[in-house]
DNA sequence: TAAAAATGATCTTCTGTAGAGCAAATTAGG
DNA sequence: CCTAATTTGCTCTACAGAAGATCATTTTTA
């Protein structure tokens, strides 16, 4: 499965989803599936604008986690 | 923007975009688009795949490049 | 040289993000 | 406290693009 970080690189930043929908005119939506993670697809723009953003990489936003329980 | 270095990756294999479909059971069109880096959106369970599939890390598959001429 | 496999392109279907709106919850002031 | 503003979670519609299939062309292989 692909974890998501955004919930810890946000919370480690003291930064509200607001902020960063505000900020980077990602949908507000889109960061709160994000966030919580029920995120299943992701236009490649808002990874862009969340790296640019953040300034960090895209192996630090998404990781990929092998699954032990599904699959 | 996003880099996706599945050209590469598979290049550097001697894989075939087939030999991906059928092993990961993604579609071969997507993996064409990756291929050709025209994709725009995608699934979390396709990176999944194939960062299991491949051995890699996220990072290694999708790299941000800051844009000097576009934005 | 012929058959098989791989690839690129196109079309339809269907899923999910984008975008907007609303209500509840949290925060900040007075 | 009480109220106003901000943030957040949820829902709905519209649109974009991946999934899946098909076909023609190119490449591979036997």
């Amino acid at each position: 499965m692909i974890k998501c970080h955004l919930s810890r690189v946000l919370g480690e930043r003291k930064l509200k989803i607001s902020d960063v929908a505000r900020d980077t005119g990602i949908n507000r939506g889109t960061l709160t599936r994000m966030y919580h993670e029920t995120l299943v697809r992701i236009d490649l723009e808002t990874i862009s604008r969340l790296c640019e953003y953040l300034s960090i990489s895209v192996g630090e936003l998404l990781e990929y986690q092998k699954s032990e329980n599904n699959l």
